[in-house]
DNA sequence: TACTTTTACGAACGTTCGTACTATTCTTCG
DNA sequence: CGAAGAATAGTACGAACGTTCGTAAAAGTA
């Protein structure tokens, strides 16, 4: 509906090829001329779009981010809060992570890994992007104990890194080692470190339903 | 003692600048022209050495599970079987890859991400590491079964993954993060599993010693 | 339709990439 | 010491890198 300029829609188009790279070969390993072939346009037309090199990566990088909630986000959103909102984000993180259809995995990941220990814009978008994932998955764990689903000193912190591994270690099995039984690792360790915080059941007050 | 040629010294000297070059940028961001003026030799020098970039990507590889080997494995190898040396073998695995002493991580695992979705020789010897040091959790965890440290129903096989992913996340937030509980947190995550899985304490026939 | 802005192209820049050759210097050992 | 061989430097290459510039085509607007 929204009206798109030309420009708008081929910038659109430039980054979703360019995601479709860096995941395989890095954000560094992404290049103007390898991305103008394969968008079909010349290095000169390509570039116009984005003032750099740098500011082409950021643009992937954040399209990627972009991708990330409307796929994983968004869809957790809509489940019951509590500790049903909390592993339909973890299942839908993994899937996101393990999908082959696209190859290559979390942009967002790569980029962690690329640029742990290389200073600069592209470092810092990365670790804002983790803090703000780190933070929606520790609200997460917080609602499930404000809803009476884990114990109440469980630190959401610690979650949220033990949830990283996971994912991480999926991506890892089933990316690197092609271990099909990656995902079922992965909800079994989910399972294993939440019944670790589960709250005790709780008494119902009359009759519990079924 | 043992005679080194001067050409197997400066290779090893080489080496040593490389795995300090890759562990930072990723084996792809390494070139033989900042590598040569790292060590302060001649482009053609330094590559006579190896007869192409891949070979040395591969040497500088094996260089850093060598020192992986001498620095992880090795000193584990002397601690206790069972559930002492697996918690040895884990915490300098840990601290192997949060040493903040060099910057940049563990090689393996930088190359494990930066290959996952790039075929190839490198990515072979990726896999063929991974695959070893998998083994070598595996087995440290059986051991720990028949120890008695474990139950018997234990799955090696999923307490190398979750601890690999314990790792793995600990790379993240420490490196990336900065975050100093990273290490603290990992502690917490590996003393959790194997309580998951610790043999209930088995009755002392006669009187327990203590 | 005419005018302005946006969008894309082609050519060229200087630099760096990996690699191939040839020549020179240094080790090693009889 | 002096010859043989190993180790390093020098030079050059074609290709690819990111970037700049002037210009042509396309799109949007009046």
């Amino acid at each position: 509906m929204e009206k798109l300029t030309k420009g708008e829609q081929t910038r659109t188009a430039i980054l979703d090829e360019a995601l479709r790279i860096a995941r395989q070969l890095g954000l560094e390993g992404l290049t103007i001329g390898s991305l103008a072939e394969a968008t079909g346009m010349s290095k000169s037309g390509l570039f116009a779009h984005f003032g750099s090199r740098e500011d082409l990566q950021l643009a992937v990088l954040e399209h990627g981010a972009k991708q990330y909630g409307e796929v994983v986000l968004m869809p957790a959103l809509r489940i019951d809060r509590g500790l049903p909102r909390l592993r339909a984000l973890f299942v839908h993180w993994l899937d996101w992570t393990l999908q082959t259809k696209l190859p290559g995995g979390c942009i967002m990941i790569s980029a962690a890994h690329e640029y742990d220990d290389r200073p600069g814009p592209i470092r810092d978008a990365a670790v804002e992007m983790q803090r703000r994932g780190i933070g929606v998955t520790e609200r997460a764990v917080r609602l499930a104990i404000e809803e009476g689903h884990l114990k109440k000193d469980t630190d959401p912190g610690q979650i949220a890194f033990e949830l990283l591994g996971i994912v991480l270690a999926s991506h890892n099995h089933g990316k690197l080692l092609g271990d099909k039984e990656a995902r079922n690792r992965a909800l079994t360790a989910f399972d294993a470190l939440i019944a670790r915080h589960a709250a005790p059941a709780q008494p119902r007050l009359r009759a519990a339903s079924r």
